[in-house]
DNA sequence: TCTCAGCTTTACGTTAACGTAAACTTGTTT
DNA sequence: AAACAAGTTTACGTTAACGTAAAGCTGAGA
């Protein structure tokens, strides 16, 4: 038997509300098993809650996220188009990951260049009013 | 005189609605002027836009786009106080995007891995039916 | 003059992703 | 036995980011 986990437990690992793992279930990314009515996550849920926020993290929908899960799964005993079907929504991800890498690299350029409009301004600041320097 | 832009000009531009632009000046992220009652965007205000899109790619609420926007425009005149709050918010979203970053990282690395298997398990169906293929 | 494309305002509707509250069960600690 | 912590279901509420009419103005062309 390899660990277990409840609701709570993983809840407060990533910082999550129970009602949030409840509601992924309801959306059918995850599906722990029961004990009478308490819910029991195995360490297979763990690593699909995991993906779900980092999904999250990187502006997927519930639903897209979903989608993947339920690829892969059929993916493992899958026909050749159902394995075709996963290559081309491979693609697809790789390409918009690709995409966000270029904004996400953009916008660090121009933060870059923001900080040091910044700091130029202290400067200025403080050869007017060096005394007011701390 | 600079260029400036109709408002379909520059939705067909970005692939937006109208809609969508009119709610994001109602949000103050816009300020285009007017001649008569028609909306008239300088490039600054397509600048705007751009940003404003980019951010939401990478998961920025345009309240956040927004608070970046005014902070910057107060850093213009900015006291102190003022230029310090902007640097904290600047490494802040630093952070963030370095976040981000590593998600993408983990993410395409993951998608790689499933590609691969993918292939494997293609190669797999045809060799039990070599006929089959085209 | 009419009409028509393109703009406008107003306002109600919708979806996603939870928050929040109420009322109940279940195991365990005092 | 009583109370407490941790879990549960049910269900209504909320926020963001638009969608989608409906109804009216306005300048250029037939």
């Amino acid at each position: 038997m390899s660990k277990t986990y409840s609701i709570s437990e993983l809840a407060s690992e990533f910082d999550v509300t129970t009602r949030s793992i409840r509601f992924y279930e309801d959306q059918k990314l995850l599906h722990p098993t029961r004990r009478g009515q308490t819910r029991i996550y195995s360490s297979q849920d763990r690593v699909r809650l995991k993906l779900t926020l980092r999904g999250k993290r990187l502006g997927f929908s519930l639903a897209e996220i979903r989608e993947l899960f339920e690829l892969w799964d059929e993916t493992r005993s899958g026909s050749e188009k159902q394995l075709q079907l996963m290559l081309s929504k491979i693609s697809e991800r790789k390409a918009a990951l690709e995409q966000q890498m270029k904004d996400i690299t953009m916008v660090q350029l121009e933060l870059e260049s923001a900080e040091i409009r910044c700091r130029q301004a202290l400067e200025e600041l403080n050869e007017k009013h060096p005394a007011t320097a701390k």
